[in-house]
DNA sequence: AAGCCAGTGTAAAGGTTCTGCAAAGTAGCC
DNA sequence: GGCTACTTTGCAGAACCTTTACACTGGCTT
């Protein structure tokens, strides 16, 4: 099975290069010039892994990481110009997995590609749009709604967001810096109570179960108990 | 709860530094100076992530890797001596999930370990979460929990992580210097018994059996005995 | 044998950090 | 404006880690 690579990279020459070395390695190679393109490519998700310009002519590649963190957890490896530290330390905060400094050498991005797809590959099978059922809770990612017993949940978006995290993780715990990420879409501060309420308002909407089905784990995070 | 790094660098001075950078950083280091140590010390104890330098004096770094992806994929991060392109390669194809040339900047290691723990939180980190068993105990590092005859035990945090510890050098003693390190993430101190308090705890909770599970190793430290 | 002392066990107190949640505030939308 | 959702604020309470204090232990010295 060839892994899909996206390339958002507005050099027209360095971006034939590197598709060319990408398809010779066995690569099934998308292309985008742009941010607005590349993201509209990378939302659409049929491709494994997104290799993306940080300097592309409309919007930066960094703001196209952002949007594209808060649909999905797709890998994300940066191009940057060489020795620019800062866009590297932001591009890591933003949730970039990797970043390769310009001008780069195609050996090293074919290596780090790889690492990456073979960390991701012990992932279970992520069919984005299939329901999944925990216990009593079905999430129905199609139509972003959870049912308890077949009766839709009145949640919220964050909601939403946060109590379909415990449970894609159920059984373990999840950090609250991840929690945050991952839901929120923003890093955790000190003194956030957000997440706290959030939290508490879904305890409250899952009726108040002793032992509670979000177990705090002090310290660390939550975690969803499936009930028996 | 901070994540555990495994710090496997011959150059006392550069593992010290950086020993000191990631402990700065919110991260509870354990230390290796030798390939054989690092391995023994990744294979037994639970820790989150490891950076190993390639050149060590005994075991070469990319062995130890090849070893350590024998039983596990536990993430790494390779060091290697700056343009040893062929070191890097070779690398990523035994299994490193990312390298850095040395002299490492500091705080790109940690953005990098933080992108690499960010991405493995999220995929089900299934092998690195295999449970160990230790006569009627089991370590299930995933839920951060142990069981005594499949009933869970009531454990804080820090008891999780110095017990666990204490398992993972079952039957051989630990250094109280080295527990102190290792679970708790800093230097021991003279007159502090911040130790001594949580093995008690520890004791009183695993039961007082007679002889005691956890045994005292006056002048060194402790030692757990699997009972019969 | 008695005495000393560093090392250890543990109860209780102290203090810090973390969490739950109500209530008030802000922002966006019809 | 009125509605809803999300965030911030504030405080109380809980859980936890550390410190303190004193008793005890084992080994060593005299």
């Amino acid at each position: 099975m060839q892994d899909r690579v996206l390339l958002v990279e507005d050099d027209d020459e360095l971006r034939q290069l590197l598709a060319r070395y990408l398809t010779n390695q066995g690569f099934t190679v998308r292309e985008a010039a742009n941010g607005r393109d590349g993201l509209a490519l990378a939302l659409a998700q049929d491709c494994d892994i997104v290799v993306l310009d940080i300097m592309l002519p409309d919007i930066s590649g960094l703001d196209v990481l952002r949007e594209l963190r808060a649909e999905t957890h797709l890998p994300v490896v940066l191009l940057t110009a060489r020795g620019d530290e800062m866009d590297r330390i932001v591009g890591f905060e933003v949730g970039a997995d990797d970043y390769i400094p310009k001008p780069c050498n195609p050996r090293e991005l074919v290596a780090r590609l790889q690492a990456l797809l073979r960390r991701i590959a012990w992932d279970q099978k992520t069919e984005v749009n299939a329901a999944k059922t925990y216990g009593d809770l079905r999430v129905e990612p199609g139509h972003r709604r959870i049912y308890q017993n077949d009766v839709v949940m009145d949640l919220t978006a964050t909601e939403y967001e946060v109590l379909q995290v415990l449970l894609a993780h159920a059984g373990s715990v999840v950090r609250k810096t991840d929690l945050m990420q991952w839901a929120l879409g923003r890093r955790l501060e000190a003194y956030d109570r957000t997440l706290d309420m959030h939290i508490s308002n879904l305890r409250k909407k899952l009726g108040n179960d002793d032992p509670p089905r979000i177990e705090t784990v002090r310290g660390l995070g939550y975690s969803y108990r499936v009930p028996e």
